[in-house]
DNA sequence: ATCAGATAATAACAAGTAGATAATAAATGG
DNA sequence: CCATTTATTATCTACTTGTTATTATCTGAT
């Protein structure tokens, strides 16, 4: 193998004698994507089932992007992995210590910070909406849950929007090349901080994928839910509606019968399940 | 939303008044898992095909690991991002500059590098082994490919080994919990740096992973190929055989009729196809 | 009580996908 | 011209998924 030079060092030295406190270093931040699926309340209802797919956003205090709404987030310490940095973050915000935390995408475009050079170590973290639900009207702090669509809009281009009651966000982005997150552009954005578009909209696309394939969607869901509520669950994400018998078979192995059922309903009671374990 | 107390910074202050630059920050390296499925000389061979899944390492020449073998890799500079630090990486080491390159995960357990605070954010790439060959021989240079083995042993935990003449290296290694790479445990390492061994064994899986459902290992393949040498990268990187009416209508969609044929191989000839392109 | 209305749950059938084996095709070298 | 070898396609079966229809069980009105 050829030995190349790399700033004036060849790769040999480069390896060797190379003392990596002495060059650039970032600042390193891990911000989360926290998604949830709410019930919402009758005036702010979009659907008929009144689930909606949420996003917690924190409203900026200080320059740069005053007033701005971004991912929670902050940076990560020496001690800790970029994971714990996240799951600290998710404590501090939602208070919930179950669910789900993982890890996205770090995205590293110079400039993303115009403040100076920046990483952000990007996670998703999915909870169940219930725990958390009192927090979500409080208007008086400046961290809400937003409602989000996500979808299509011509010329390979995705819509982003996020409201939450008179506060609407919007975004524009092009499609992600294959597993390059990064190469995603957002081509309009009002409202939403740094590039955070971009990565709610790499979040999106991940869950999306993933709730064919694994059980994610049982995060967040309660201890007990019946499959309907499920279903709704997934339906809400996936903004399409799914057939119910097939819905069932596909589910069958991640959950549990109780042996339990709602009543009251005012029709045939439904069995609540839970996870299934293994 | 309450405040909570970070640091001695309220949220709100770490938010505002939390300038970047004053705190601690990592160095951060871009690492990459480059994979290559080469056509290996009588020697060398352990299978009928001759076909084996190789991984490129570089022989340290000093502390810390001296003398072990690490992934090709580098810090960040200041004006890119991770993915063309890991860019700038592989070309350096193979000359190659097309085949496909992914971000997999961002290693960050504190203490991975004995010396100081070092992340490591980890790519994959797919090269074309024809195109890098000649190097595969040369001894006297301090990179290597190296042939590898990757497979369950028992008790849950999973047995990494590669191979170069006589030099063999392997760790044991747990399963990964869910999509949490860093939560994957080394067990036993032998002749490989940092936690290098890790993020092999992350790469592997995921490679395994998606060739199920992309068409990933046409990033393997020369221009054209016959369906047979296809089916043969699949067999190695995955180490099974698979059935070849299946794989053919598996495959079928990924690629395209060149009606051209292979010659004088003593036996019907075989249509040559290359990658679709949509 | 009985029925209408609502939703739950499952049955039943069709259509598609994947596993497996067998049959046929096309070259080379005696 | 045949034996050998590998390529390619056909065929059958088993399983999975899409779709529609049927049955079950509750509440509340008549």
């Amino acid at each position: 193998m050829h030995l190349h030079d790399l700033d004036g060092l060849t790769e040999q030295a480069y390896l060797t004698q190379y003392n990596p406190g002495d060059y650039a270093r970032p600042s390193v931040a891990s911000d989360i994507v926290i998604f949830t699926v709410a019930d919402l309340p009758e005036p702010n209802r979009r659907k008929l089932t009144g689930k909606e797919l949420c996003v917690l956003l924190i409203r900026r205090g200080g320059h740069p992007y005053l007033n701005c709404w971004a991912l929670p987030g902050g940076f990560v310490r020496p001690a800790e992995t970029v994971g714990a940095a996240a799951y600290r973050e998710l404590l501090e915000e939602t208070g919930v210590n179950s669910g789900h935390l993982e890890q996205l995408y770090t995205f590293s475009t110079p400039g993303r910070d115009p403040r100076t050079w920046v990483m952000s170590c990007a996670h998703m973290a999915l909870v169940d909406g219930k725990s958390i639900l009192p927090k979500a009207g409080d208007d008086a702090s400046d961290a809400s849950w937003f409602r989000l669509t996500f979808g299509a809009s011509g010329n390979g281009r995705y819509r982003l929007t996020l409201t939450h009651g008179d506060i609407s966000l919007s975004a524009l982005v092009t499609q992600a090349p294959d597993a390059d997150c990064e190469g995603m552009k957002i081509v309009e954005n009002q409202g939403l901080a740094f590039d955070h578009a971009k990565i709610i909209a790499c979040a999106v696309q991940r869950l999306r994928n993933k709730l064919d394939y694994t059980d994610l969607a049982l995060n967040l869901m309660p201890e007990q839910f019946t499959l309907t509520e499920l279903q709704q669950v997934y339906e809400t994400i996936l903004d399409k509606s799914l057939l119910k018998a097939a819905f069932r078979r596909k589910v069958a192995h991640l959950v549990r019968e109780t042996g339990e059922y709602t009543e009251n309903t005012g029709h045939r009671p439904s069995q609540r399940f839970r996870r299934r374990e293994d």
